[in-house]
Parts: structure tokens; sequence; C-alpha cells
DNA sequence: CCCCGTAGTAAGCAGTCGCTTACTACGCAA
DNA sequence: TTGCGTAGTAAGCGACTGCTTACTACGGGG
């Protein structure tokens, strides 16, 4: 009942590997993933891992960081809330790896944590409604604040989802605009 | 240099534990904090915690739930957000239990965070200016998803304590009323 | 055909986790 | 004074963590 070897394809296995560390990292967060369920998962022996991206924390920053930088770019920025919020609530492994991110606590993710966070705080301070710089990252970052808290608490809030959003992006709006 | 023993006071040594339960659940939330840790802060061995309270989760439980409960009665509910929000912002060890417990991930800890969820629920549900109570409930949902993002990336908000809270309240009031 | 770079494997190391066990020693009651 | 319940201690167990090492075996170039 030994599994057949893998196939020699160092390019497949990498992608494997990335494929379900995106699915694990927004699963469970950072230090809630394991190296070892990355590999299971990825159906790759552990040692290779470690031989494609060093560690666990380079590994985390290479699967996540530019899936999660995807949606600033993805679209028109009056539009990058609706986006977050299709993705927040869309079921599909991975999708929700912005906040996968946020939610990794400890100083392993932190650098990978500060640069998305600086980059999404830039991008909805550009969405507010004030002149005033310093107003505006104000209120991204308690947007910002806010789609955290929602992505953590999500699975327990009793409405359908169309209810939720429609109520977030007023909330928001209102939030932007003072 | 072996220290001198601790009085039998087993009391004041539950007492100990407790606190530095409470400090280090605060500071780390559940995964985060090591029973070693606590049993250290405390001065005391590490046995006496499996002794006094079985095990890590239920030292959680009890650490935790009664003092994060104590702001629902700890005024009227009218102040209730602005009593949360002063928690949040007051550096004292162990002040921000509330947020510890629902940042606490993991099936361990999920108990106390559903039960402490709902009562806050309840009552922010309460404070909401409409007479629909699914639609309270949501409004509620939203505030408290709120809260504990903020609560995760205060140390991140590059403005002025008195600033964010005068704008949470703002924000607060303008979607419990919809 | 053989050689060697490399993809893949199996095993295990050191450290940490929650938790347990076996023990010492204090202090009150008989 | 002796006995016993219990507060406190030291050590370590088994499981799990990130990571490493020593190895096998495939496959293209000389």
């Amino acid at each position: 009942m030994t599994s057949a070897p893998r196939p020699r394809d160092a390019a497949a296995t990498r992608g494997a590997l990335l494929r379900a560390a995106r699915e694990l990292f927004a699963e469970r967060g950072y230090d809630g993933t394991t190296v070892r369920g990355v590999a299971d998962r990825a159906g790759v022996n552990q040692a290779l891992l470690f031989r494609y991206f060093g560690n666990k924390e380079a590994l985390f920053a290479e699967a996540v960081t530019e899936q999660a930088l995807a949606p600033l770019s993805e679209g028109p920025p009056e539009t990058l809330l609706e986006r977050i919020l299709a993705t927040m609530f869309d079921d599909a492994p991975g999708s929700a790896m912005f906040f996968a991110v946020l939610r990794s606590e400890g100083r392993a993710a932190e650098a990978v944590r500060t640069e998305l966070g600086t980059a999404y705080r830039a991008a909805f301070a550009a969405l507010a409604g004030t002149a005033d710089p310093v107003e505006a990252e104000l209120r991204a970052s308690l947007l910002l604040a806010w789609l955290l808290g929602l992505s953590q608490t999500r699975a327990e809030i009793g409405a359908s989802d169309a209810a939720v959003v429609a109520h977030v992006l007023r909330g928001a709006r209102a939030l932007l605009d003072g």
C-alpha cells in the first residue's frame, strides 16, 4: 500500500506546496498551520518544503503576499470594498487570503502583515471623503479593523451574506465620508 | 540560589495563578499562552496549576469568563460601548479581557467565546434603534466584529486614542441606528 | 553506457507543548 | 509524639513543532 513516488517535476511540486499553503494559512492563520499539514495536503514530502522555501516564514510570505495584494490591482479602487467583501463570503479555498494574513499573530508573520496593512490602509484612505490625510488614514484604519473583525466572526453572524454585505457597504461609506 | 519554597497557602496560590493567567491570556490569546508561562509569572510550580484547575481550558474559563462579562453589569447599558472602549485603550494588564476571549481561536476556547459573544450581542442588540429583533442582532454582530478588529489592530492605528474612540462611538451609533 | 545533478524519501533531532507521577515537607489533631 | 492530609517540588512522558541529515533513484549529457 506504499504510494507511488512523485513524478520528478520540481515546478509542479513547488506549485502544489504553494496551493496547499494558501488554503491552510487562510483557514488557520500562521501559527495554526503546520508544515507537515501543508506537505501532507500537497502530497509532497516535508523535506521538499524546506528545500524549496527554506523555512515556514518564507513559505508564508511567498504563498500569501502576492495573492493578498491582488484585490488592490484587480479592479477600480471604487469597487475595492465590494470585491473584498465578495471574496470574504466566497467559500473557495484560500480566497480570504488577505484576512488570513491580518489574523496571523506572532513576529513571524509580522513583516507580511504590516506590508499588507499599509497597502490596504493607503487604498482605503484614498477613498475617504476628506482632504486631511491624517484623518483619511484614521478612517481607513477603522475600516480595516472592521473588515478584520468581520472575517473572524463571519461564521457566527446569523444573517444572510447579502444582508451583511449591504450593511457593511453602507456603514463603510458613512465611515469613510465622516 | 534555590529560591525559598512557597508559603503553604492554597488560596493565595490559586489567586496568583488566576491573575497571571488573566494577564497572559489577554496579551496573547489562548493558543499563544503557555501553562508554563502562567505558572512562571505567578511564581508557582506548574503542577499546582493542574491540581487546582485540571487543565488549561478550565483555567481559561475560570480566569476569563467572569471578568470578561463584568462590563455588562458594571453600569447602565447606554454607556456599555464607552466603557468597553475605555478598557480597550486602558493599558492595565488584563483589562481587555473581553477581546482576548474573542481573539482566541481553536475549539478549546470556543465554549467561552460563544458564551461571551452571545451575551454582548444581546446587550448591543438592545441598544439598536429598530423594532425588528433579527435586524437588531445583525447590527449588534457587526458592531461586535468592529470591536474585535479594533482590539487587534489597535497597536497599528497611528492616531490618538481619543480620536479613535470618538470616531468609533459615532460610527457605532450610526450602525445601531441603521 | 555510465556518471552525476537533482527530485524525492525516510528517519530523526532538539525544543516545546499540555499534563502526570513520585516525591518531600509542613502543620494540625489525636 | 506520632500520623496524616495536603501544599509544594522535581522530573519526565508522549505528542507535536520546525527543521535537518543521509539516503535512493530517476534521467539527460558526455
